[in-house]
DNA sequence: CAGTGGTCTAGACCACACC
DNA sequence: GTGTGGTCTAGACCACTGG
């Protein structure tokens, strides 16, 4: 019913935007079942294809996904604090003292991860931002994230070899003292960050990895860690599903420079 | 040629490879037409709704985009910087104190902005965060910012209406001495902000606005500045096209709160 | 005018999860 | 089995831009 051609928006476009409407207003709420591809061809008297164009636009725009068999469903739009300041200052990532974990937990969220260490050769990305030379090799500490069994975010820590060879970051278990306190023991002492974020689409790896659904960007967020005497020390690279997370940064002073 | 059939991977997804592939180890480089659908019916001896499907697919990831009627083609990766913090610190936005303006001649590019500013009920988002009760307005100055003549991002300034009434921030101009500096004038001196990120697929407004093609995540940056008795004094809406920009902050310090 | 991608139709067969 | 969405075919007409 109601879609009528010869107008200038297209008869898909017209069925999404009914569609979407629904969703973001509520009349179909999160987590809710969508009519199915049947039913839509009735109700709007159009062939199948033009019904799956109408709802790959919705699920491109992130807001519905499909299913099999079940359906097409309204996608969750909550998300979780990401604190990439915290996360550095209580260090990234061990037991008693990995923020991660313990922030979680308070939460009342029951935190777990993976870990995967291995020494390799990292990706020209890392390289350049550990300034490390051609056949230089760094030890990489890959963590899955999970919350209540759903995978979060993945997060892979390099560290240059010559610096942490002998430490408990070659280790596969969580950091105990943290990873801060080893690499200080070590000589290294953190004390500034760059962090990048760039937004973009996974990359098929990726959205096997994650399990993301179609029509879900990533925020990559790199953290490049320098210790007392500039050089860098750390190398962290997150790949965060970009429909779960808040990312949040808190700044003060502000100090005006020219009197503004 | 070389599609097999009763293979576990769809005849959609090896097209899809083998462009892929090819757009990421530069045997098409950036800017590049790839051949039009016709040719790859030829070349694959597949359907054209099969060989659409093979290269939507490579639109959703962001890698090309079809520029009708000449083709598809592969998209600039290329990214710009974008520094929350200096943006704040040098301040939002003003002729000769605005930190876009300033920062992008300094890079020998052409800046230029469009400005409209209006009184309006701010959206419940802004509300929030201005602390605003129902009936409260405020003063919103909208952006859109271009480099070289190309669209670079939008950037909406929400002021609540009571602090700025009598301001030069009510003037649809650029603000000469700088929106801190008029916001000091008036009592109210930014002391710290806070900022949120979130990443998603753009609305279709935005996506209209921004002039986004398919496959185009955007980054929505919300800054809320807080003055020195921490009251909310200033919302900043930014809307970035995630395939520009990498965000970029610096760090230090990192105190080690319990003795990492 | 020719060639491009955009829209739409009307079929077909498939894999998968649930009953 | 039944119903779901996923893949694929083979056509058609359209709007737009360039030569």
């Amino acid at each position: 019913m109601a879609v009528s051609r010869s107008v200038s928006r297209s008869v898909k476009q017209q069925i999404a935007d009914e569609l979407r409407d629904q969703v973001l207003n509520g009349t179909v709420a999160e987590g809710d079942k969508l009519p199915s591809e049947a039913e839509l061809i009735e109700r709007y008297g159009v062939a199948r294809n033009t019904v799956r164009d109408a709802l790959s636009l919705l699920v491109g725009e992130g807001l519905i996904e499909a299913r099999r068999p079940h359906g097409y469903f309204v996608r969750d739009r909550r998300r979780m604090q990401y604190r990439p300041q915290s996360d550095l200052r209580g260090l990234p990532i061990t037991a008693p003292h990995d923020t991660f974990l313990t922030e979680q937990e308070q939460a009342g969220r029951e935190p777990s991860q993976t870990i995967e260490v291995s020494i390799v050769d990292p990706p020209a990305l890392v390289k350049e931002r550990l300034q490390l030379k051609a056949d230089e090799l760094a030890v990489v500490r890959r963590r899955l994230r999970y919350l209540d069994g759903e995978l979060i975010y993945s997060n892979d820590s390099y560290y240059p070899l010559d610096i942490v060879q002998t430490t408990p970051i070659m280790s596969p278990h969580d950091l105990t003292p943290g990873a801060n306190h080893t690499l200080a023991e070590a000589g290294h002492t953190q004390v500034r960050a760059l962090d990048e974020i760039t937004v973009r689409m996974p990359t098929p790896d990726e959205a096997k990895r994650l399990d993301l659904s179609p029509g879900t960007p990533v925020a990559e967020h790199i953290i490049t860690g320098y210790d007392q005497d500039d050089r860098p020390v750390r190398c962290v690279l997150n790949v965060l599903p970009g429909n779960r997370h808040v990312i949040i940064y808190e700044r003060d002073g502000l100090p005006s420079p020219e009197g503004e």
